[in-house]
Parts: structure tokens; C-alpha cells; sequence
RNA sequence: GGCCCGGUAGUCUAGUUGGCCUAGGACGCCGCCCUCUCAAGGCGGAGAUCACGGGUUCGAAUCCCGUCCGGGCUACCA
């Protein structure tokens, strides 16, 4: 087989939908197998959505998630530009020169006529495609046409007749009778071509050797053979239609349902190896068992021929799982780093070398508690200010006060401050009170971190210091605080 | 309406040259263990008449026919 080449080819509306993600992500995948190109093709000829954010949303997410394209904007290669809106000259000869062969004609219907013969053919039970009503118009009816001041789209003339087969990897062969395909608009009235007519001509000239795209484009592709053919194009490439990405109900993913977007799942709190992850799992499988795939492991299995054909719902709860897999693999230092953006968003005051230190010391007793990064926040608040205690740690701190005072004394003493010796103090204390662990320490954590849910307590207590710890303790047990030097 | 694509537990799926499937794995869910809380980890469990109905066959999730359901396309959107 000759060199592989995929693309990728994103409407830049902004940040992108998952399910274009996945399409990228398998046309990256394939490339990489076979040490192909991966191209970024953008396409932006609806200028009114195309605007500079929305194509800068889309480079953003592509990185993020790693997929590094080999053409493409910004890095170039020898089939340029790759954004349609820059490519409007090819498109424009391409319609030329089908005009002047006859495979494809000037039509005058005005979209009123359009929608009014649709009507009616839909009125009588009929199929509403176009009826070919300019396919053979006289000179004279062009001329009143062009009096009138008429404007023309041009379609192009189906030949009646044949039949257009196409081998889809996923789906087998499929086969449409031209019949079934009316005329199709390659450029409309303002000389702007289709997207029928860019991506298929565009995917000819930047010579893509295998399409794989979403199956919402099966009926495109005939029109697009049939294309190739008019304009002398004679190979053709492989095609791959991908099954949808769906919500609970079946539906295709919509706002409606939840989050959509590629940035919506970073903004999240999800790391990109899981989303790689998932998204990979979302429609295809390498075996009967195995879930975790790294980057690398994709590269070497991904083939088109263990995508499934169903379409598949995306499930936040596996891709969660998968998160938290991700993170727990993450070295520390990195997991800290990870988590400080979200931890200064929350308000907490991470952004400077205290903060970031802080974070280094709690990472390690984060990374088998966080689903997301955005959990971190929550968990790590207390090291950087007191908390008002919650209605549970209330209730626990209830009483407690001659306690937690006898705890802070057992800490005060200690000559070592680590979690070691801090443990034993209080596991002695505990002992001599007749106190179970749990009854002994949920005051203490109630007191610290104003819950009774929160990291390990030793560690937490070393990390937060002795001073506050004490300040805490004290502070709970309703006792005058001696010149307190934590933070407060 | 027409054409096309799909239909294995709540979800993702394995299995499709018919027998190794009394349908395997994972997420989620439930329980137990561990345990300073929460997680993580270990162990176990519930959950699928393989959309439905016929047929072929000694034998069907796998082959054939029909039905139903879901989705896509049917644009001078992509």
C-alpha cells in the first residue's frame, strides 16, 4: 500500500464535539499504525460561524488531546492550504470544468420555487428531492432567466442508469442506484462550493487514501464517486463510517444532554489520557477484555476492522473510571500541578511557591481519591484556611471539647513532627480513653478540616503543621489559643 | 413518505466460516473483607428469554424470511 494518509476535517464552531474528537482520534490512530500522514483540513467556508476563536478552540482541543497533525495549518505541507476558505480557486475551477464537460448545469430555481415544489411533492406522497426542473432548459428560458436577473447555483447531473457501490470497511459493500440521488447543489449562488464538492475534491487533491468519517456521511459518498469520476479522478480512497456517538435515549449527543465539548471534559477536571482512552473504546475494541490502553498500545491495535457498526453512548461513569485510573498513575509532582489551576479557580491560594509546595506535600494523598481533578479543591481547602465545621463534624465535635484538648496536649509534646509519631500519640491516647479509632479520631478530623470526610488524618495533621494543628485542636475545644502561628 | 444504517444486561463490548456460549470481560450497582473518614485494593453477587416471530438444522446470538423499534440522509449545513 502506498503512503497512508487520513485528515481530519473540523467545521471550526468552537470547541469540538466529542464525537468529532473520535473521528479524529481513530484517523490519527490509523495514520500512526501505518506510520502515515495525519492531515488538518479546516473547514470554514460558512464564514459566518468560522471566526478566529472558534479555529484557535479547535487547534487547542486537538493538542490537548494529542493529536499532532503532520499537514495542516500552522506546520504546512505540499498539499496547502489547508483551510477551505483559502482554497476557494480550486473549488472554482473544479465547477468550471464540470460545467463545461456537462456533468453539471446552471440552476435558476429560486429557494421559494425550491421549497414550494418540495411541498408539494411531499403534499403528494412523492420524493422531495430535486426534480430536475433546469437540467434542460432552451436558450430562450435561460435568457429569460438571466433578464429576469435571475442568480444560479450549479448542480450537477446525475446520470441516470447506474448504480454507485462503495466497499465501507466497517459496513461492507454499499450500493446506491443513482435513481436515488437528485441533483446536488455544488455551489450555490454566491460561487461558494458545498461541503459535497470541498471535502470530496480537497480529500482528491490532498490525496487522503482513507476516509474515515461519521455515518451521517454515507449518502455523501456516492455523490462524491460520482464527482471524482465527472472530474477524470480515477483512484479512489477507502471509506470508513463510523457508527454515532449517542445520549442515553438514543438520540445523537446534543447540549441538551450534557457536555459536548472536548473543553467542557478539561474544564472538568478529565485528563487527556482518559479521554484518548475512552473515546477509543467508544465504538471499537481490540479484544474481550482489556479496557486500559495507553497511547502507544492504541497505535499498535487500532485497526478499521474491529470498529463496531452500533452506535454507542457516551458514559461519563466509565470514562470517570477511567480518569481515576489516569490520575492514579500520574507521579505526584505532576498530579500537583495538574490540580493547582482548579485549586486557584476554587479560590484557594495555590498560585504561589507556599501553594504550590503545599500541593506537593497532599498529592500523593490525593491521586486514589480523585475522580476528577476538579475533586481536589474540596479535599485540599483546610491546609490553606479554616473551616467552619459542616452539620455532620458539628454534631461529632459535640461534647468533645475536654478531648480534643487532651489531643492537643498528647501533640504538643511530641519532638518529632511526623506522621509517625503523630499516629502514635494519638493511638495512645485513644488506648488509655478506651476509645475505638474511629470514635477517637472523627472529632479530631472534624476539628482540622470541618468534615468528616478528608484525606488520611496523620498526614493530613503533618502536612497542615504544628501550630495550626494545635490552633485547631484548641480552638475546637473551646480552649484560649496561645499565640497561634498558622494561618488563619 | 422514500432510501440507507443499526438492535447481545443500565452502559461499552467479546462472540458472527453454526456446536468450546449452561453467552465472556469492563464500567456502574449491591454485599463482605481491609480500614482513622473517603477512596484505593481484595473477594463475592444480582443483572441478557442474544429486539420480536417464524423457518433451516441433530444443534443458531451466529444462516434465511417477516415484523417491530432506534438513528441517519432526504438543504444553495457540514
Amino acid at each position: 500500500m502506498a503512503e497512508v494518509r487520513t485528515r481530519i476535517a473540523p467545521a471550526p464552531s468552537g470547541s469540538i464535539h466529542v464525537g468529532n474528537a473520535r473521528t479524529a482520534l481513530y484517523n490519527w490512530l490509523f495514520a500512526r499504525h501505518h506510520g502515515g500522514v495525519f492531515v488538518l483540513r479546516v473547514e470554514d467556508t460558512d464564514a459566518k460561524r468560522a471566526t478566529e476563536e472558534a479555529y484557535a478552540a479547535v487547534v487547542e482541543d486537538l493538542r490537548w488531546l494529542g493529536l499532532t497533525w503532520d499537514e495542516g495549518p500552522e506546520v504546512g505541507g505540499p498539499f496547502g492550504p489547508y483551510r477551505q476558505s483559502e482554497r476557494s480557486g480550486r473549488y472554482r475551477a473544479a465547477v468550471m470544468q464540470l460545467l463545461d464537460s456537462g456533468h453539471a448545469y446552471r440552476c435558476y430555481c429560486t429557494p421559494e420555487e425550491l421549497a414550494e415544489r418540495r411541498q408539494r411533492a411531499l403534499g403528494e406522497g412523492r420524493t422531495p428531492g430535486y426534480d430536475g426542473h433546469c437540467r434542460h432548459l432552451s436558450d430562450a428560458d435561460i435568457a429569460r432567466y438571466e433578464a429576469e436577473g435571475r442568480r444560479w447555483a450549479v448542480r450537477f447531473a446525475v446520470p441516470p442508469g447506474r448504480t454507485i457501490a462503495f466497499e465501507d470497511v466497517v459496513r461492507g459493500e454499499i450500493a446506491t442506484p443513482t435513481e436515488r440521488i437528485p441533483d446536488f447543489v455544488i455551489a450555490r449562488a454566491d460561487g461558494s462550493p458545498t461541503y459535497v464538492l470541498a471535502a470530496g475534491l480537497d480529500d482528491a487533491l490532498m490525496n487522503i487514501t482513507h476516509v474515515i468519517r461519521g455515518e451521517d456521511l454515507i449518502p455523501a459518498t456516492p455523490r462524491q464517486l460520482l464527482l471524482r469520476e465527472a472530474l477524470g479522478i480515477t483512484d479512489r480512497p477507502v471509506f470508513a463510517h463510523l457508527p454515532l456517538l449517542v445520549d442515553g435515549s438514543g438520540r445523537p449527543l446534543s447540549k441538551r444532554w450534557g457536555d459536548v465539548a472536548v473543553r467542557a471534559y478539561r474544564e472538568r477536571g478529565f485528563v487527556p489520557e482518559a479521554m484518548v482512552n475512552y473515546l477509543a473504546l467508544l465504538g471499537w475494541s481490540y479484544d474481550d477484555r482489556t479496557n486500559i490502553f495507553s497511547v502507544q498500545e492504541l497505535i499498535e491495535r487500532f485497526s478499521l476492522e474491529r470498529v463496531g457498526r452500533n452506535p454507542a453512548t457516551f458514559d461519563v461513569a466509565k470514562l470517570e473510571w477511567l480518569n481515576q485510573h489516569y490520575i492514579k498513575q500520574m507521579p505526584p509532582s505532576r498530579l500537583a500541578e495538574q490540580i493547582r489551576p482548579f485549586c486557584i479557580a476554587a479560590g484557594l491560594d495555590a498560585a504561589g511557591d507556599e501553594g504550590r509546595a503545599l500541593l506537593e506535600r497532599v498529592a500523593p494523598l490525593l491521586s486514589e481519591r480523585l475522580k476528577r481533578l476538579s475533586d481536589a479543591p474540596a479535599m485540599v481547602a483546610f491546609l490553606f484556611r479554616r473551616m467552619a465545621p459542616d452539620e455532620r463534624a458539628a454534631e461529632a465535635l459535640q461534647g468533645q471539647g475536654e478531648y480534643l484538648g487532651a489531643a492537643a496536649d498528647a501533640l504538643e509534646g511530641l519532638e518529632r513532627w511526623d506522621r509517625a509519631d503523630i499516629e502514635a500519640a494519638l493511638r495512645a491516647l485513644a488506648e488509655r480513653r478506651g476509645l475505638k479509632p474511629r470514635r477517637a479520631f472523627q472529632p479530631i478530623r472534624a476539628a482540622i478540616t470541618g468534615t468528616l470526610v478528608s484525606p488520611p488524618l496523620f498526614e493530613s495533621l503533618e502536612i497542615l503543621g504544628r501550630d495550626e494543628t494545635l490552633a485547631r485542636l484548641r480552638a475546637a475545644a473551646g480552649q484560649p489559643v496561645a499565640a497561634a502561628g498558622g494561618k488563619a
